[in-house]
DNA sequence: GCGTGATCATAA
DNA sequence: TTATGATCACGC
């Protein structure tokens, strides 16, 4: 089954809705799809499927899903009071001082402009063709989100630039973190310092803190 | 190896 | 229990 982008965000909007309370098998055999036994060996498989139900398009290129409407997708598990499970990977951490220049022209700001979340339950005691597809969220950074992520995004870079990356750790950032992102630990890539100098070092990615993606979902229920 | 989709596993 | 650091699968 192929499915055609949404043409505008209100078809987008109603299909997302439309996949609301259904279960991760139930969409599966709406686009022929086999469910695997677990998430194990198939880390980003419901962000996948998801991505070929409501008709994403920009593949694995680093740009927005719906690269026509500018729209992320982007799944969520969360447990059963309704709270992030995880922090959420953005893209890649360029290492090219000419790319972390200016906020505004970021990988970052162009992934977070507007992003569709869809919350999955998430708890390892259901099995995953059992999972329930949540409410879709559509959310655009306000003013004192943008803010705090520029932030965090310009004191991560100048550190890069700086030629500093080796000095990074997870927990920098209040939004925003820099975390490995490799096939493994001994993965290299290229560091260009501001002096052109090249090293080689560990690939990483930018993510979302748990705690920050939990206040954009909300919570369902604040109970037990 | 790069960049997409993420979750796993264990140290703290 | 939680967050950091590591890892899994795929297309190219």
């Amino acid at each position: 089954m192929n499915v055609s982008p949404p043409v505008n965000l209100q078809e987008l909007v109603r299909r997302a809705n439309a996949l609301s309370g259904i279960t991760l098998q139930q969409l599966a055999n709406q686009v022929n799809i086999t469910v695997p036994s677990s998430t194990h060996s198939a880390k980003g498989w419901a962000g996948n499927l998801l991505e070929i139900a409501l008709g994403a398009d920009a593949k694995n290129a680093p740009e927005p899903d719906f690269r026509k409407l500018g729209i992320e997708l982007k799944t969520i598990p969360i447990d059963k009071n309704g709270k992030a499970n995880e922090s959420t990977y953005i893209c890649i951490v360029q290492l090219d001082p000419g790319e972390l220049k200016d906020w505004d022209t970021s990988l970052v700001k162009a992934k977070l402009n507007k992003v569709l979340w869809i919350p999955i339950e998430g708890d390892k005691d259901i099995p995953l063709s059992l999972r329930r597809i949540g409410t879709p969220v559509l959310w655009k950074p306000d003013v004192n989100e943008e803010k705090q992520l520029r932030q965090d995004w310009q004191e991560l870079c100048d550190m890069i630039v700086m030629g500093e990356i080796d000095k990074i750790s997870s927990s920098m950032g209040k939004y925003l973190q820099i975390r490995p992102k490799a096939a493994n630990a001994k993965a290299l890539t290229k560091n260009k310092n501001q002096y052109g100098e090249t090293k080689a070092t560990l690939p990483r990615g930018f993510y979302l803190r748990a705690t920050f993606t939990q206040s954009i979902i909300g919570s369902l229920n604040d109970n037990d």
